[in-house]
DNA sequence: ACAATTGATAAGTTTTTTTTATCAAATTTA
DNA sequence: TAAATTTGATAAAAAAAACTTATCAATTGT
């Protein structure tokens, strides 16, 4: 049972349209006897006559069923086409991004605004956690890019791409004593007043500031509840500079000079997948916003 | 800008299933070569790998994506096939039949149950008009089938095929004198009655019994009004057996004896169009009933 | 009646698809 | 861990399909 090829629905459909052999391949750019045998072959196929034998292309009462049944398919095919194109493109699908809550707060959405800007059709999902849970995200396949901080944990497996350095700094209450110090404070001018360690604490490991967090008098994860302790003046803490709530009225951050430490922010990717068109799209606006070359 | 083969979109989907280009190879009764070069032209076509680069045949998220776009595709093109070779086998379309009104009502019915019993997917219309204009409705394309008595008109165009003859007999009331000639009745005996001329009346034309329409008192085309005027015994007419209306108590159906006077009723259908698969099943269908050769 | 136009067909050419044969890489087995 | 197997990719050759040219008979318009 031989099946019925495309180029004869092409073909039936431009020769009933046209209204004959011949002005239909003219339009196709293909010989009247191309269209001729494409035809007969399919009615051979289907052991039914589309057009009336005789001068003129005039459809059968079978043929009259058929155009429009083969009509709307061709129709269906054009689509599919167009679809499959769009999404090649990355114009058409899902993006899924992980990211560490200080990028997504204040980076991800003006970068989303953009990204859908230009492709409007894709649907995004962001989610956030901390840089761990990010690295373990995209490893699972549970994202397709993930932006936080550089670890080089998993290289076989994990590419990073820096996009930009963001230093360490001092959080404490505006009226605290080192507040005034915007030029940058040394870690041990820090030491002399409670500590309280968090997530980003970890940042300052391998450094002489790593000091602080074994002092720290309390350890809290969650960043509204240590800006509420910070506030309420039970002590300082560091913070990368991105994940300072820049708008708080009562807090200051400022620069930990000596040791100078910084966090590398980046975007992941797995070497095990292929990239979504539309993943490499949003990564090539990334670098883009942010200069390819780390600075 | 290459199109997209029906071909590729199979194998890309089967690759996909079967989890391989060798196992879909072999389904597919081809070589693995073959299945490998055209999911690479489909790639090459989209611009984006479908499948992971490696070992084995893991969709890429762009893959993903399409899969179940394709998948769609595939199974509306296996409707379309499906569906164009029904109608091919008449079982898919609509059917349009003209037909006088005595065969409409004492047969079609039988007819159309039995078509439809074979057929539950084609719609059936049934007009009914007189001779004349069942004919006219076919040469206009109106309808794919007539059903009606002979008139040869139109050789050139319109082919018929003999069924089954009808009768001419007298219709009167039951108490009336000639009622009870059940052997049948000579054209002269009914001349001493008044007499009701009707449509059918013109079967009579070119007879000995022609007379009887020139004398007539009345002309009455409509069968309900005739039927009536009959049973107030306002005069009798001549009717085909069929046109006889079985279930009526008052009147009596007595043959016409001399002239005896048949009409052929039989099947038009046009020679310049196809019939459509579902019209040519049904003209089966009649000859297989009432027999290929007219009886 | 004649010229022009229509679709059908046969033969030959081009293009496309498929197979065969082979490769390198990855995986499994011993 | 090494050998054997299995995977998908690729090149060359063969087979199949699609298309063109050339020509025909039939129909239509003038």
């Amino acid at each position: 049972m031989m099946d019925i090829k495309l180029q004869q629905l092409r073909y039936f459909s431009l020769v009933a349209e046209k209204g004959g052999f011949r002005a239909a391949s003219d339009t196709a750019n293909r010989s009247q006897a191309a269209l001729s045998t494409a035809v007969k072959e399919l009615e051979k196929i289907l052991g039914q006559a589309l057009f009336e034998s005789g001068h003129k292309a005039k459809l059968t009462p079978y043929g009259e069923v058929c155009l429009p049944m083969v009509n709307q398919f061709l129709s269906l095919y054009q689509a599919l086409d167009t679809d499959l194109r769009a999404a090649a493109k990355g114009q058409l699908g899902q993006l899924k991004i992980a990211s560490v809550p200080s990028v997504a707060a204040k980076l991800m959405p003006q970068l989303l605004v953009r990204f859908s800007e230009q492709y409007p059709q894709v649907q995004v999902s962001l989610v956030d956690d901390n840089a761990l849970g990010v690295e373990k995200r995209l490893l699972a396949g549970e994202v397709d890019l993930a932006l936080g901080n550089c670890s080089h944990r998993d290289e076989q497996h994990i590419q990073f791409i820096p996009l930009f350095s963001d230093p360490i700094g001092l959080v404490c209450q505006r009226q605290h004593p080192l507040a005034i110090k915007t030029e940058g404070v040394h870690w041990q001018q820090i030491s002399r007043h409670n500590f309280i360690s968090n997530g980003t604490s970890r940042l300052l490991a391998a450094t002489p500031a790593a000091m602080l967090t074994e002092q720290a008098k309390y350890r809290v994860e969650n960043i509204t509840s240590l800006v509420s302790m910070l506030e309420l003046n039970l002590g300082v803490t560091t913070l990368p500079k991105l994940a300072f709530p820049t708008d708080n009225s009562q807090l200051q951050w400022v620069p930990l000079l000596t040791p100078a430490i910084e966090r590398q922010i980046g975007i992941f990717s797995s070497l095990d997948r292929h990239l979504s068109p539309q993943a490499s799209a949003f990564l090539q606006l990334c670098l883009a916003e942010f200069g390819s070359i780390d600075n």
